[in-house]
DNA sequence: TATGAATGAGGATTCATTCAT
DNA sequence: TATGAATGAATCCTCATTCAT
């Protein structure tokens, strides 16, 4: 808990970089203006650069700040996980779901998808140290469920991305598409419907195989 | 001795549609520079106004023009389609990454993501002419599928979701992510398994339902 | 009189600057654009460069075309001018105005004021060929009332523009501000008030003069 | 060492303004670069931006500032005024060249000229803040005159274009043509003996009238 | 520390001018 | 001769960055 007393100064790189994080996800890194990041912060333009080098750093500060410590909880969750392997996935989707989808970090995720290319080292960053780990915390847990033999066999590392991408366009939509018509999303049903499909899809043929084309 | 320039007044327009999708693409709206498409055009900046009256109309023009084409064939498709309901949603899928995936409309579709919040006017637009359109076409196919007993009761507008979402991730991916990291993905055999996934998930349940948690 | 036949290229360059006479007077110089001076004289901009280097030449041949002719026919009805000095003044202060006021000239006078400082020599030429004449054609005009004693003795140079002023005024606001607003303006009844006063104060002193403050 | 540059919010806006009249003066308002007008006014472009709008709105101003008050002033002294009606037409004549005709005004009254009809808008609100409480004032001088007896009956409205006419054309010529010439011009003469036939082009008319053509 | 006035480089846009047709 | 597509220099304007206060 914090104290009454903190010092304002402390808190003001943080309050800056949510503050950018709103506007650099609202209009993509050249697009935002510092003028309007100051505003939303309550500070001036001027006491950014007190905080930070200029834009750019101020845009990397904001992806590396933000994403970081939410898979480290996720992971001590999975090596602790007693339960069935179908409840491991549907817990982490629907954490993730609380999590990142509704939270801050959606506009991360957007970001990167906007902006990848006009920040390649930031991009392999934010790949390694987020995408990658996130991809083998998933993996972990459906190499648990084929293991355990209550998931048939697949290729884990496809697999996953296909778990992972339906969260993600969620929230990307969520960021940009669904901000501009509007039309009512329901997401924990579209995220109760891509769990079914995925259990589904997931648990182990029973006698005859579906025929391929 | 050539020419300093040819007239090609026909030609021009898509030519610089063509390379402003690139450019844009690439850069995101606001960070692509005029010289910069002029130079993919193989044109001057000056010659850009001739057929655009400014950056945003240019841009509009490449969602537009770029897009809108393909959905009629596909239409056309469904209507006609004589084989099974599985058959059908392979065909479709399959046909999708073909065109899409890998031709230019990946650019402008990672584009809306990344403009969306800057040109509600035209996402709102984007959103009636293809996307709506678009999930039309894929609720028909499931539909017919579950009028014939091929696939399970499911809640279709959900469902079409669940089958576009990791396609377009893929598409958004490979004109972001993609293009920093050096790592292969296999396009083909996502496609193929994000398929058996489907197909199983919409496989009528056997004897026994899944206990859901 | 102009023969039937004339060919077209011959009256080219006089349409041309009587366009460019009327885009230039309503813009001035920098803002017209040749486009509108082509369209106006129904040709293209290319068109244009056949006749004359560049938009500067094409100005100058609009201010020294428009306006040489009619001040000869001016001097020489003064040479050979039989009546009083006052029918003299009035007529030639009608004929302006019938001339001038009414007609094309309107707009190079307009031009001239808006125009001379970033023509300096442009307007050095105008002042020695049409102002300077014709201050010069008015100064013989009172100079001739004076010697025959049907004016009071003035300073002839600085009466002539208080002879012309009002007139050229009442032009200059023809081609501006009357442009704008829209109240009438009686141009006749202007020049006649002007004439009254003009022949009132040129009239030589009856018994006791007016007294000087 | 002196600074690069100092912080004096509350004196940039005049001296912008003052410079840009210059400026705007001189050239006119397409051909006058906002470059010469920051260096004319001490600073750079950029800071132009912080107090107007854009260059039209600078203009605007520019106009609107200049004109507004010295008419308050007159038209104080009108009402004021004890003497004779001469003598009041004379002291406003000759106020009006010491302030107008040789000061700043002097510029505003050479661009309305050469401007109007690219800012009709600006043109009106000049015409019914400015020329139009000018006329109303000079037309009260005159009816004066009239209703006592001292000048002779005059169509009032007309009478007062003929009393300014003479003054504005020497305004608009000093900030065009005797910028090219070099050539004197004598104001303060003129100024006399535009008052001096104007005082006896207004004298009651002695026994017999002057005989009109 | 914080401010926000001032800077100046960068890019959109216009339009006189050229030149292939 | 005439056209009008193409050019590119010129200029407005924006906004990240600096720095006097």
């Amino acid at each position: 808990m914090k104290p009454r007393w903190q010092r304002r100064k402390e808190a003001r790189p943080e309050e800056i970089v949510s503050a950018a994080l709103q506007v650099f996800a609202q209009h993509g890194f050249a697009a935002a203006r510092l003028d309007d990041v100051a505003k939303e912060a309550g500070v001036t333009k001027g006491t950014i650069y007190l905080y930070f080098e200029n834009k750019e750093t101020l845009f990397q500060e904001v992806i590396r700040q933000t994403v970081v410590p939410i898979l480290a909880a996720a992971e001590q969750e999975v090596r602790e996980w007693k339960g069935s392997s179908a409840d491991l996935l549907r817990h982490m989707v629907r954490g993730w779901w609380a999590s990142v989808g509704k939270g801050s970090l959606a506009g991360v995720v957007k970001l990167i998808v906007a902006e990848a290319t006009n920040f390649p080292e930031l991009t392999r960053f934010y790949y390694k140290e987020v995408i990658r780990r996130g991809h083998l915390l998933f993996a972990q847990v459906l190499q648990r469920g084929v293991d355990s033999g209550e998931f048939r066999q697949v290729d884990v590392m496809v697999t996953v991305r296909l778990v992972i991408a339906p969260m993600l366009m969620a929230v990307v939509h969520s960021q940009s598409l669904y901000r501009c018509i509007r039309e009512p999303f329901d997401g924990d049903r579209y995220v109760e419907a891509h769990l079914d499909m995925l259990l589904r899809g997931l648990a182990p043929a029973p006698i005859g195989e579906l025929n391929h084309a």
